[in-house]
DNA sequence: TCGCTGATTGTTGTATACAACGAATCATTT
DNA sequence: AAATGATTCGTTGTATACAACAATCAGCGA
């Protein structure tokens, strides 16, 4: 944590940055979902050879968010309101199977003092009159950190590795609607739900009741499906969700 | 289906044969786990230059099957017993969500036609007096069929991916574990047991029973995870299921 | 005007060249 | 002899050159 090291070039930093940027591109809309990816004009706009962008594409491809053409090349990949609902169901159904697993494993105090915390701290910032949007940014990080700790206390590499691939479809993230729902007027009782749950998947878990962790971890993804429901609902608000480029139009009439 | 394009060149066809090369020698064991995968004795080895298999080493990372090391270059990971057994479940967790949703889809009966088939052809099998060697291995064609078929039955992009990924791992596939368990005295038991299942998790899914298809393919993982374990007691034939070189050796009195 | 053909351009996949970094080796010193 | 420092070797990451293929566009003919 010190401050040492902040520009410490990585040997493959042309890679890194090609895919950060990358990435960013995908999500920003820069690169619209259909459309090729020619790697020259990358090439020009990122200032790095051709070798690291096709590595990059390599890796958003295994990711998920291009997809590899027959005929060659990379093309943005495009997502239906189908496939949102999926990655949310499939992020609810392994966090289901993490919060089980955390609560099988009957870990002791000192495993759980973080994650105590962290809800401690959630219970804090709930409890505020108003929420401003520093609050909710605030809510964000915590939240993503309360999710982060529930997978790590399932203490399983592989099933670590498979959520952390889904949330990189970012309309996946515990956290993808929370601005949507922060201009909502019952936004605080949503928030209120989803502490209590917060709260009640700890408290199974530190009891050993397995299957009613799961329960409850599946139940909260349930929200998320919730605000999804509500932004597919108005366009405007749909916009504002991260990688909202990535969505498929539906017609409207 | 026709004969058509057998030996159709792709444009890609140096990364395939890189990568299909690359997997076959990790899960051979011919590069083994720990050791860095150096990129010019593949050179020498697949007459291909660097970059197919620098491609390829970066899909096999994705995989899980090699580790990034933060050092530059590959190694080829290796497995705990845990990690086995996590894959299992995971991939049980993730076939059971598969089975819900195809539940609740309630697929009609052209829909139904090819995976109804397919548990027919297992009770055919299964039927017979003595099981030979082919007998085994159509089982294994059949059992890869049926667990496909149903994941296609969900009727989710997203999670039919996820599923594939964890394919990868070889030891996570449903039959990982049938040879060894074809030399076990209840051999047959086992695979009476495991078709009833099958038969069950259909006809819930017919009945648009979702909650208990899923809990139905739950419990049939967790015939691999017997067979797992029995595997675990006897190192010969742990060494005969695929990928075995890559299971860490646990010390022996 | 429409359709077909041929050339041209653009883009990818592959190979290779090059430079920087790390690891191992060897020599030197105490 | 052990430790330490310099040097060599090997390996990776990156850039670029080249060839094959696809797509596009112009021109020609009907």
């Amino acid at each position: 944590m010190t401050a040492a090291a902040a520009d410490d070039k990585p040997r493959n930093a042309q890679t890194v940055k090609a895919l950060l940027k990358l990435r960013e591109m995908v999500l920003n809309g820069e690169l619209p979902p259909g459309e090729r990816v020619a790697e020259l004009s990358i090439v020009d706009r990122l200032g790095v050879s051709r070798t690291p962008i096709r590595m990059a594409l390599v890796r958003l491809e295994e990711e998920g968010l291009v997809d590899c053409l027959a005929t060659g090349g990379f093309v943005v990949r495009e997502f239906s309101d189908q496939d949102i609902a999926d990655s949310i169901e499939l992020r609810g159904t392994m966090e289901g199977m993490a919060a089980r697993r955390a609560a099988e494993r009957r870990p002791d105090r000192a495993e759980l003092a973080e994650i105590r915390d962290c809800v401690g701290s959630l219970d804090a910032l709930i409890r505020r009159r108003e929420l401003s949007m520093d609050d909710f940014s605030d809510y964000i990080r915590l939240n993503d950190r309360f999710h982060s700790l529930l997978v790590d206390l399932a203490a399983s590499a592989v099933l670590k590795r498979s959520i952390e691939r889904i949330l990189h479809l970012p309309f996946a993230s515990p956290n993808a609607f929370v601005f949507v729902q922060s201009e909502l007027p019952e936004s605080r009782e949503i928030l209120s739900i989803a502490q209590e749950h917060h709260r009640s998947i700890l408290e199974a878990i530190e009891h050993g009741e397995g299957g009613r962790a799961e329960a409850l971890a599946r139940e909260h993804s349930r929200i998320t499906q919730r605000n999804l429901q509500i932004a597919l609902s108005n366009q405007q608000q749909l916009d504002r969700i991260p990688g909202a480029s990535l969505i498929r139009q539906r017609e409207r009439a």
